[in-house]
DNA sequence: TATGGGACCTGTAGTTGGTACAGGTTCAAG
DNA sequence: CTTGAACCTGTACCAACTACAGGTCCCATA
C-alpha cells in the first residue's frame, strides 16, 4: 500500500503522515526503487491508533506516551487509565471555562438594544478594565 | 508612559504588545530620542479592549474586526451583537464537542477493570477503526 | 516501446497567538 | 559619571499541521 490508499483509509492528510514519520511517531516504512512509500498492515493500525488518539483530544505528546506503553507491550491498564482520566479531566475544566465564557457573551448580548446607534454595551463592556473570571490563558483547547 | 507600565496596567506581555504593533493591530507609538516608545491613555484603552476581546475567546481576526467598527466609529450595536452570537455559537458548539468527548473517554474508563495486565479496553478503543461523531478537527478552541 | 498524467518525492514556508532569547542601547537615579 | 534596570531589534521557537514549488516515478494506454 502506498501513502495515498493509506491516507483514504485513515482520513488522515498525506502531508500529515509524512508530517508524523519525521517527527518520530510513524516508522519509517520501506521503499520502493523510486522511493515511495510502503506501508503495510502494522502500519495502517499504527496510525489509525494516533488518529483516534487525536480524535478524543489527546495531544501528540501524550499518544506519544501511549505508543510507548503499547510498543513497550509491558503496559499496564491502570497506566492508560490515569493517563486517561487526566485527559478527562482537562477536557472538564476546558468545559466549565467555556461555559463560563459563553455566560459572558449571552449576558452581554442580553444588554443590546437592537438600536443602530452606536452605543453598545458589547463595546462598552469590552472597553471594562476589570475582566471576569475567565479561561486560564495558555489552556490549550484540544 | 512607556511599555512597562502600559504592561503591567493590562498585565500583557511587553513581549505581546511589540507583536500587536507588529502585526498592526496596535498602532506605531511616538518614541522618545531614544526609541523608546511613549504610549498615552488612549493606547492603554484599546490595548485593554483588545485583552479583553481576547479573554472573552475572540480570534485576532474577531478582534482586528471588532477594532475596525469601533474605529470607523460609524459601527451600529447590531454589527457588533451579530458577531457576538456568531462567536457564542463557536463556543456552544465547542462544549458541545467537548461533551461528547468527555462522554466517550469516561466510558471507556469504565470499562477498565483496574488489572495489571496488557489487556486495556482503553488501548482496544483506540485500535477500533471506527471513530465516533467527534469535533470536527481544525477547530479552534479559544 | 513511448508517452502522458496522476501519484509520489523533498524541502521550505505559512498558519495562530504568542514566548524566549541574544546582544546591544537608553534612561534615570545616585 | 557610573551603574543597572528598562528598553530596543531581530530571530527562533511552540503545536499540529497545511500548502506549495519544483522535481521524479509508476503504470496504463496507444
Amino acid at each position: 500500500m502506498t501513502i495515498g490508499p493509506l491516507s483514504k483509509q485513515t482520513g488522515c492528510n498525506i502531508e500529515t503522515i509524512r508530517y508524523y514519520e519525521r517527527i518520530g511517531i510513524m516508522p519509517k516504512p520501506p521503499r520502493t526503487e523510486g522511493g515511495h512509500r510502503v506501508y503495510r498492515e502494522e502500519h495502517l493500525k499504527r496510525l489509525t491508533f494516533i488518529r483516534r488518539s487525536r480524535e478524543l483530544g489527546f495531544t501528540l505528546d501524550q499518544v506519544r506516551n501511549l505508543l510507548l506503553l503499547v510498543d513497550g507491550d509491558d503496559f499496564t491498564c491502570d497506566e492508560v487509565k490515569t493517563m486517561t482520566l487526566e485527559h478527562a479531566g482537562d477536557v472538564h475544566r476546558k468545559i466549565a471555562d467555556l461555559k463560563k465564557l459563553e455566560r459572558v457573551l449571552k449576558d452581554m448580548v442580553s444588554q443590546c438594544n437592537r438600536g443602530d446607534l452606536p452605543d453598545c454595551p458589547v463595546i462598552d463592556a469590552l472597553f471594562q478594565t476589570k475582566a471576569s473570571p475567565m479561561p486560564r490563558s495558555g489552556d490549550k483547547l484540544i
